[in-house]
DNA sequence: GGTAGACCTGGACGC
DNA sequence: GCGTCCAGGTCTACC
């Protein structure tokens, strides 16, 4: 059958373009935001390995996802449970607002609808992109991933477009596991290449299961110490995750926390991971929440900025859209 | 537990 | 055009 517009609902408050630009995902492959239209395509690979094309943009109760893809019953079910993982629909975050409301530079946040952070249809998805997002400029991650969905995912099944013009879903784990370090680093990868491997193999093998710590109840620090057991995530990119997870005990300290904390907490002196933890300790559960939708004014770009690579123009856009 | 150096690449900069 | 330096987190070896 076909799936007519789809309607998805979340949980109040609720804006589209606001989990869209949480942060720098919706500029990465497979992902393409066309910010004019307001709509943005999702190449999803289903777990029948079929690809199809999502377009999904704002509706009142949530959002509407529609694909020109015929589709079994049990696939409009597998694309309903993904979405509403990928747009976290189902998150409350009544608590969060009524601590920000008493925060004039987070007060923005219950308007805006901010707290929800948009994710990948998978974790191992999301903890490649993490992996792409290390050691390297925001331009660099958007190449490596970008040649990495060009190179391993599968192409959408359009009799219209050839295989190198149409979408592709991004690679399964057993497609990245299949390769090899050399293609890897061809691909730019570098000294990154053998812990992609070893993520992907090492999931296959089942020494890491990345969907028991999706669904994971477990405190947050043992799920931290679950996730800094992957190859090439440290305490940056196993913050990242959390956040990603919907914890938010921790903050990802990377150069741009250090440099925003300094100057706007500590006159510019320099700060380590304690001194950056100390300011946002009071927000408990929420503290990397408190920092990642802080007010930064003043500062020289916010932590969303940083993510993107730009000046403090893309914050106007993003406050224009939303 | 803390620290130093290696890893890799693109971009900025000076010549 | 070429060479050099720097930025960006994680890992490993060493103390």
């Amino acid at each position: 059958m076909n799936l007519l517009p789809l309607i998805l609902s979340a949980h109040p408050p609720f804006l589209f373009h606001s989990v869209i630009q949480s942060h720098g995902w919706y500029q990465l492959a497979p992902l393409h935001w066309d910010g004019a239209r307001g709509i943005l395509r999702q190449p999803l690979q289903l777990d029948d390995a079929h690809v199809l094309l999502l377009e999904l943009c704002a509706h009142p109760a949530g959002l509407t996802a529609q694909t020109d893809a015929r589709l079994a019953e049990a696939e409009i079910a597998e694309v309903t449970t993904k979405l509403a993982w990928i747009f976290n629909l189902d998150a409350d975050y009544t608590e969060f607002y009524a601590l920000a409301d008493q925060e004039p530079r987070l007060a923005h946040c219950r308007g805006k609808a901010q707290g929800r952070l948009l994710r990948s249809p998978t974790l191992f998805e999301d903890v490649v992109k993490v992996l792409a997002t290390t050691n390297i400029q925001w331009s660099g991650t958007k190449r490596l991933v970008r040649q990495l969905v060009q190179h391993f995912g599968a192409p959408l099944a359009d009799p219209w477009l050839g295989a190198n013009e149409a979408p592709r879903a991004f690679p399964t784990v057993a497609t990245i596991a299949a390769t090899d370090e050399l293609t890897l680093r061809g691909l730019g990868w570098g000294y990154r290449a053998p812990y992609l491997l070893k993520l992907a193999r090492g999931i296959l093998e089942g020494l890491y299961d990345l969907e028991a710590l999706r669904t994971s109840s477990v405190p947050t620090p043992d799920l931290r110490k679950h996730l800094l057991k992957l190859p090439g995530i440290g305490p940056y990119g196993a913050a990242t995750l959390l956040g990603l997870l919907g914890r938010h005990d921790f903050i990802g300290v990377d150069t741009e926390a250090v440099s925003l904390v300094s100057k706007t907490f500590y006159n510019g002196q320099p700060v380590g991971e304690q001194e950056i933890n100390a300011i946002f300790d009071r927000w408990g559960r929420f503290k990397s929440l408190a920092y990642w939708f802080w007010d930064w004014s003043g500062a020289q770009q916010s932590p969303m900025e940083a993510w993107e690579g730009k000046s403090v123009s893309s914050r106007e856009l993003y406050e224009t859209k939303v």
